[in-house]
RNA sequence: GGUCUUGUGGCCGAGUGGCUAGGCUCAGCUCUGCAAAAGCUGCUACAGCGGUUCGAAUCCGCUCGAGACCUCCA
């Protein structure tokens, strides 16, 4: 089906994909906490993941993609002194929580369809699954890898150390964990200070709380991937993905409860996306520098220069490989916007070329080769842990090709049919089917064709009439107003935004 | 302090032990009434020092620099 390798964070290494059920892959990446609005870093994450199940899928396999919503659990301090975020978020907007969960899941559903990433196909919610959640800390405290105090429930780290290795995934030492905590107040009633929350009471003016065995009270945030993934895709699934940054604790007490549950760590390939940078700095919500997507678009913020589509976003994205930290700037924003543009321009060139009547002998043998060659290497370098931005580099190969076709530098006659098709298809199927870009704003009303017609048919009879100063401002003036013409070496005109 | 990652040409950014990444910028040329667009050519690279090797930007060590995580974050 595919010769993919993957990067698992789990083994450190690049490995063969082989899926658990092919061709059925299951795929889970920890979601937004729909507390605020997600920020562009955020879209970073979803948006590379949006990719791999694009790739999955255009693969062949049938991707199972489940990708959470936490509405419950999530605290401000893991340790235990921490408020629900969703709560406490409430009281600053006055507002009941659940309408800040609802608010701020349908933010994020806009975001995500604004930068044109697929919906998950299961979409499960924290709240929505207490009763799984209850039910994986009961078999925990029966397997004597949890127990409760005063209404609160802990896992037990250190019993779990025995049997299994609690750090595998992050590369931490629990000894180290252990020290490395031991000067922080505050621990109280937990046998250990690296011990996590599976259940928190709640005090009664919480609003967010629910029965338990151990009381009223909430989950605690690592429970629910490890309650929903297991329910959905399985003791055991394929992949496990999200920020770098939740890789400890979060996706380490995962496997933790996976493990302390039934016996499996749950996914065999944990992907890690790397964190995204503003002008050198990482971009987080508590460092107050997060630039939200949609001021990414309007360019409705300092440190931007103008509004950028979200595929220009996009595209900038995935010319760094998925696992590179990316710093997002200005000049890194148009020269993505150059490029992306200047491959939709080919695609659509090579979409509306005349194809040859016949097919004589005289193809340039060596060209066909070179250009089947670029494009066949374009599966070897996604299959290659996602490498899109070699696949990039290869499609500017492409366009260079299409426009020199075009420019007359390379002879029709030197292509054939076939191979013309090979470089739409490889264009097409990448740049909107895998990687989800979209043409550039193409929503211009017939009408406007007609107008332009007009105005260029003016500027031909000046051109014929040697009236240059009337042509050159038909053309100046189509500039300032951002439409570009172009004319041809057959003598028409063409015009681009 | 601990764990880990990283240091590529004007900028961004791939990369394999020996073969041009690519994009953007800049200069020259072709085309053009002039431009633009497009094409072609050129320009500065692999932090430093040592080691392994026939050969290293790519492996190893040290030095220096940058960053992440260890505490909420995708």
């Amino acid at each position: 089906m595919s010769d993919l390798h993957i990067y698992n964070s789990l083994t450190r290494k690049k490995e063969k994909f082989e899926p658990i059920n092919a061709p059925h892959v299951g795929l889970y990446v920890c979601g937004p906490t729909v507390y605020s609005d997600a920020h562009i870093g955020n879209v970073r994450t979803f948006t590379s993941f949006d990719m791999i199940y694009r790739y999955l899928t255009f693969c062949g396999y049938k991707v199972r993609y489940v990708r959470n919503i936490t509405d419950a659990g999530h605290l401000t301090n893991d340790r235990g002194e921490g408020v629900n975020r969703m709560e406490s978020q409430a009281k600053l907007e006055s507002l009941e929580p659940m309408e800040i969960v609802q608010k701020y899941t349908v933010g994020f559903h806009h975001v995500m369809e604004m930068f044109n990433a697929h919906p998950p196909t299961i979409e499960p919610t924290a709240t929505g699954h207490l009763i799984e959640q209850i039910e994986m800390i009961e078999v925990l405290i029966n397997k004597g890898f949890a127990y409760e105090v005063n209404g609160n429930v802990y896992f037990d780290v250190k019993k779990y150390n025995e049997t299994y290795n609690y750090g595998a995934l992050s590369g931490r030492n629990i000894d180290e964990l252990i020290a490395g905590y031991r000067d922080l107040d505050g621990q109280d009633e937990k046998q250990n200070s690296i011990d996590f929350a599976l259940w928190k009471k709640a005090s009664p003016e919480h609003i967010m709380q629910w029965k338990s065995p151990w009381g009223m009270g909430f989950p605690g945030w690592h429970l629910e991937c490890s309650a929903m993934s297991t329910k959905y895709l399985g003791k055991d699934f394929d992949i496990h993905g999200g920020g770098m940054d939740l890789k400890f604790p979060h996706h380490e007490c995962e496997i933790a409860q996976n493990n302390g549950y039934c016996g499996h760590g749950g996914a065999k390939y944990w992907m890690h996306t790397n964190m995204l940078n503003f002008n050198g700095q990482k971009m987080s919500k508590s460092f107050g520098n997060s630039i939200l997507p949609m001021e990414f678009v309007t360019g409705n913020h300092p440190l931007l220069d103008k509004g950028y589509s979200p595929s220009v976003v996009r595209f900038l994205f995935l010319q760094t490989h998925y696992s590179s930290e990316l710093d997002i700037n200005i000049k890194g924003l148009q020269d993505a916007e150059k490029g992306l543009k200047k491959l939709m321009e080919a695609l659509a060139l090579i979409t509306n070329f005349e194809l040859r009547i016949t097919n004589d002998n005289s193809e340039n043998q060596k060209l066909s080769s070179d250009i089947q060659h670029l494009t066949s290497s374009c599966k070897e370098f996604m299959d290659d842990d996602f490498n899109t931005a070699r696949v990039i580099a290869n499609l500017f190969e492409i366009a260079t090709i299409i426009n020199s076709i075009k420019g007359g530098q390379i002879k029709k006659e030197e292509i054939s049919n076939e191979t013309i098709a090979l470089m739409q298809k490889t264009l097409s199927d990448y740049l909107f089917d895998v990687f989800g870009l979209k043409p550039v704003e193409e929503n211009t009303p017939s009408k406007m064709d007609d107008v332009m017609n007009v105005l260029i048919d003016i500027r031909k009879e000046a051109k014929v009439k040697k009236d240059f100063s009337t042509s050159d401002a038909i053309r100046n003036k189509l500039q300032e107003a951002g439409i570009q013409l172009k004319d041809e070496k057959d003598g028409s005109v063409s015009w681009s935004i």
